[in-house]
DNA sequence: TATACTTTGACTATCTTTGACCTTTGTAAA
DNA sequence: TTTACAAAGGTCAAAGATAGTCAAAGTATA
């Protein structure tokens, strides 16, 4: 048994993979319906599953002619860049974007599913951590090495 | 005379043994009902009797809809376990001690080349811990968060 | 009796759902 | 054109639903 949310999210990933475009368009209010909650449950679910880090973008409108529009980012090495360059060159990164990052290079193929459980299971150890700076700071660098490291062996 | 913490225990068992999927959902709150007692109670079982030392796994999500999860680990995980389990439940590890681990897990075929650099990598990250006790208590846990990770995903 | 194991409950953490109130945009009326 | 209003979507904090932690109190055992 899921939740709400989780279903919200299925039903609108399925709608993507449908999509030829590459987007969806809704009506936040005709999907509210359809699951039978308020309206603000779909900004919930495209706050905590359809973010930049995971790599969707979302666009939307409000008063007549309103919509919302959800793209899957198409996943190349380029735009991964484009969006955690700065964390991975900062040294210090956050533990979603982490995470964010890791999926986006399963998406891309560029690692295992089992090397990025590999890469996900670093950040869990690290909330033994108390300082959160030396944390953030950890990941940064788990990160780069284990990127570098993938980078030297491809 | 058996406690209740033993009932309970036989209980999980017996529906471990009816599962085919080698793992059980329940709710924390319905268990301590069908028993009679606190919550927490069921966290007091799942600490004493679920242990990995034990063989076994436990995840949990909280809010709605959420859940604890047992599973029972394969007998040749659990072998596999064994070896490792010394060093690693001990809390902390040194890096030489480390990297034979991972190694000896490249040996027995249990992780790939790619996977023992990747797991190796991590290793190379902790260099920048000054406070040596917190290095090894790290490098202890990421070891065990990576091996089970590999473990619960096998 | 001392020690180890068990049970309880108050407090905390996390995830989800709801609703009241706010902002933006298109368009019909003035 | 300007204005008023309806029709979107957005924000945020509170309520609801679970699970976790920890230490004190109770009980069994060596």
């Amino acid at each position: 048994m899921s939740t709400l949310a989780d279903g919200m999210e299925d039903y609108l990933k399925k709608l993507l993979t449908l999509s030829v475009s590459g987007y969806i368009d809704i009506k936040r209010k005709e999907l509210s319906g359809k699951f039978n909650c308020v309206p603000s449950q779909v900004n919930y679910v495209l706050e905590t599953r359809f973010t930049l880090e995971k790599g969707y973008l979302v666009e939307s409108k409000r008063g007549g002619k309103g919509f919302v529009r959800i793209r899957k980012l198409q996943a190349s090495l380029e735009n991964l860049l484009d969006v955690f360059l700065q964390d991975i060159l900062s040294g210090q990164i956050s533990d979603d974007r982490a995470r964010g990052l890791i999926q986006r290079l399963y998406d891309l193929k560029y690692i295992s599913l089992r090397e990025s459980r590999l890469m996900e299971a670093t950040l869990d150890s690290l909330t033994i951590i108390k300082d959160k700076s030396l944390q953030e700071t950890l990941r940064g660098w788990l990160l780069k090495d284990m990127l570098l490291m993938l980078i030297k062996f491809a």
